[in-house]
DNA sequence: TTGTAAGCGTTATCAT
DNA sequence: ATGATAACGCTTACAA
């Protein structure tokens, strides 16, 4: 039973492959009475028409390749799956690629789905390989930016607004009297963990409070580096009351940390990015600035399939805010 | 500055096309002199071969599918970045699509994957389109299911021990002396939660304790419907003194069911497939059947290259044996 | 060792 | 309204 071709329909419906081309694409003109034999001929044998032809013969490979520093992070997964739906309507399909926050990985996977003639490409970006997502762009491939930014690149971008939640973050912490705050950063290659960094900042500086260098430690956005940071915060001469973690991962090893230490949950008021969905079953003073995966993927998603439509507008830079929710709400 | 192709390549270096392609995948003979110049061309123009053109020409898409009920849920995308790690080392690159456990959007999945001309389907199925997967297969594309079986259909499937696991689960509470014993199970068009209902049901036989209806109830494998069998559990007369949960989310619910119900969070001892990762942060009577997404995730990549470089042995069947983590260890 | 050319399954142009 | 056929970019007999 070998893959039935256009030829294979056009013999058994007496008629050319152009016409078969034309029913399957509603192009041209077709009389009504072949237009049914066709489709009943196909249905009959069960017809499928090969994609990877079309796309040859199109130059269109119908595909989009998204790139995330984590597969198994449900927040990627989120905005992923909203954009796999949208595109999944559309007749494109997804090639995903997880680089690990890896920059040599990331540039692997951008050779390697260059290869496959993507259309679009969606990236949650390392930091890295600037020069390669320029050219991608610049060959025509649609580039969208998600959740992370490159300066200077002149990109669609859809990413949350860090700088202001941070600081709101900051604000926070100060008005329920906290003035010795923790701030737990992440990598400084990307730019949530820049800009959440520099937001907390901000927050500081405007309530007047004087940077204190040893508050301020780098985790690497991992659950260990999380527990190691909390454990050099309260090693400290004058430990904080208070900390600011930017993101879940390294806030959920914060309070591994208070655990090992033998430190009650909530000992330490804390506020962190990332949903964390086990903060509503336990007492510790755990704020959370909620992020919006579902929406930036749908963002990006509708863009994507403007993008892809032609449309060909300015660049495009879509902030959505972050809301803190306070612990006791 | 259009895109290159080989003939822009055979031209520049003043040889044939085939020449070129000979380079390109290092056959046939080739003179190490040209082979070096063609590189270098290659290099100098940034040459990219096309993948589709390839594909269509070798009647091989080098692309698998991979079908998930839930692309947000952890467990499943544990499997799949093992999965999609060897598909990248190898150049195969993964079509994703989310079912949400939807038969009628599966099938729809199947459709548009058979005419992008996949060579291989990893499918964690939500039971229905038995016939459209036996074709599937029957039409020479691998199949290999995940997580999920179907009886009767003759194809490679890598799972989980769901009925032992389950069953060490019962006597693990029946051991603390636990008689009344809530069971909160999962949908019954899928296998794992059969299974695990099944494997429940047979260490109470085993133990003599008579199975009560009442006590049995079933739930969605969501969060709500864990809140909602805890709710009904405890409105019994006389209400369980233990829980044996089906999965990870509706265990999540019936925490969340036992604050909403003023219960202490340690009143009831549970126990709950699927890995609870907040479970380490507070003092509840929680023990956990680990599961091992990531080996499974191994386990099939190695698998389908396998399959994808022509191993035609017999249908494997692996399983892998969950582990139930005490809550005091 | 290298080149020529047919062909993969479509679509689209040009005739008819 | 329908049909012939060239072309998409590559691989691979077969020839030289």
């Amino acid at each position: 039973m070998t893959k039935l071709t256009i030829k294979d329909i056009a013999k058994e419906a007496g008629v050319s492959t152009a016409t078969i081309s034309r029913v399957l694409n509603n192009s041209g003109y077709v009389s009504n009475d072949i237009k049914q034999h066709v489709m009943e001929v196909i249905r009959k044998l069960n017809y499928q028409p090969n994609a990877i032809a079309r796309s040859l013969k199109q130059e269109k490979s119908r595909s989009v390749g998204i790139v995330l520093p984590d597969m198994t992070n449900p927040y990627f997964m989120n905005i992923a799956r909203a954009i796999q739906h949208r595109c999944f309507q559309e007749g494109y399909h997804l090639l995903f690629v997880d680089t690990e926050e890896n920059p040599d990985k990331e540039k692997e996977a951008l050779d390697f789905l260059t290869e496959k003639r993507i259309e679009a490409l969606i990236l949650a970006g390392t930091g890295g390989n600037r020069e390669q997502i320029q050219a991608i762009s610049g060959a025509g491939i649609r580039v969208i930016l998600v959740d992370r930014r490159y300066s200077n690149l002149k990109l669609d971008t859809v990413a949350e607004d860090n700088i202001y939640a941070s600081k709101a973050a900051i604000e926070y912490l100060i008005e329920k009297n906290h003035r010795r705050i923790g701030i737990i950063g992440g990598p400084q290659s990307i730019s949530t963990a820049r800009e959440r960094r520099q937001g907390a900042m901000i927050g500081l500086e405007e309530a007047g409070i004087a940077l204190a260098p040893e508050l301020m430690v780098e985790g690497d956005y991992t659950r260990d580096s999380g527990t190691d940071a909390l454990r050099r915060l309260m090693a400290l001469p004058e430990p904080p009351t208070a900390i600011f973690s930017a993101n879940n991962e390294m806030t959920f090893g914060v309070y591994l940390g208070m655990q090992q230490l033998g430190l009650p949950l909530d000992s330490i008021e804390v506020v962190s990015f990332g949903n964390l969905e086990f903060s509503s079953l336990f007492r510790h003073k755990l704020s959370v600035i909620m992020q919006n995966p579902h929406d930036i993927g749908e963002i990006v998603g509708d863009l994507l399939i403007r993008r892809l439509g032609g449309d060909d507008s300015e660049t495009e830079n879509q902030v959505l805010v972050p809301k803190l929710v306070p612990y006791e709400a």
